[in-house]
DNA sequence: CGGGATCCTAACCGATACTG
DNA sequence: CAGTATCGGTTAGGATCCCG
């Protein structure tokens, strides 16, 4: 079975993506507000999802956000774009084959996110105690 | 084995991060330009390193958003800082329990951009030409 | 309905200078 | 060595208006 244990090899991968190369760019691309959340709600659905609806599955995105976000997924080739010439028009929005792929990645780090929120907030707020307690600053 | 397939359950995501939520904390802190490569050469370093040696390793990060990242990292509960009140100072980071799990799955990331490069530099190609042909903005 | 075009502000971030 | 502090330019991104 196709896992993603198959990028799991030990090889040393910081050679290959610290310095600037063409791989910083998708990871800058995935280093975003968004991207994360539209792969995913994208993901989770299971047709093609139209801009608003979209929209309303992403709490607090703007349409500008919004629009930016899927144009930049699409030019990387992880997301298609269906135009249907209808009067209203209307928009469909799918993941292409690459886009799955990469798409069981970033939902194993959303599960593991969720998973650990409170070993999170519970960091958080330690180091913010230990924080108010050393500063002297007159 | 414990793999990132743990977190590859099919259930249902969405509703737990999309909304606004302490779990998009932590999305937003790994939504950054710096904190993945961060968190790839701590893995990749079998101990600690110091701040000058990380920075070393990371082309481009200007020492303020080093430090500003390496912060950010330790409040989440993901890097550890050591202080030794010598002469020089000396400060060494590495991942904690928790960024070491983190970093495996961020790793398998990488990993897959690696390995996808040329497919994601094509799309872009084609893209982009597409966008070429269309417009007329006299 | 699914955007594009503007305007405008907050924040980010690089550069520089200073410190224990 | 490993930071902190400050300043200033750039940009991200929200709000608003408009259009096919």
């Amino acid at each position: 079975m196709d896992t993603v244990d198959r990028w799991l090899d030990p090889s040393d991968l910081v050679d290959s993506y610290v310095h600037r190369c063409p791989a910083r760019e998708l990871l800058a691309v995935l280093a975003d507000k968004w991207v994360l959340l539209v792969l995913g709600v994208l993901r989770a659905s299971d047709g093609p999802v139209r801009f608003n609806a979209l929209r309303r599955r992403l709490d607090g995105i703007t349409q500008k956000m919004l629009t930016q976000t899927l144009r930049t997924l699409e030019r990387e080739g992880l997301v298609h774009r269906a135009v249907y010439p209808t009067v209203p028009p209307r928009v469909e929005y799918s993941l292409t084959e690459l886009g799955r792929d990469l798409g069981r990645i970033t939902h194993a780090m959303g599960m593991w996110i969720v998973a650990h929120q409170e070993q999170l907030s519970t960091a958080r707020v330690e180091f913010d105690e230990r924080e108010a307690q050393l500063p002297q600053p007159v």
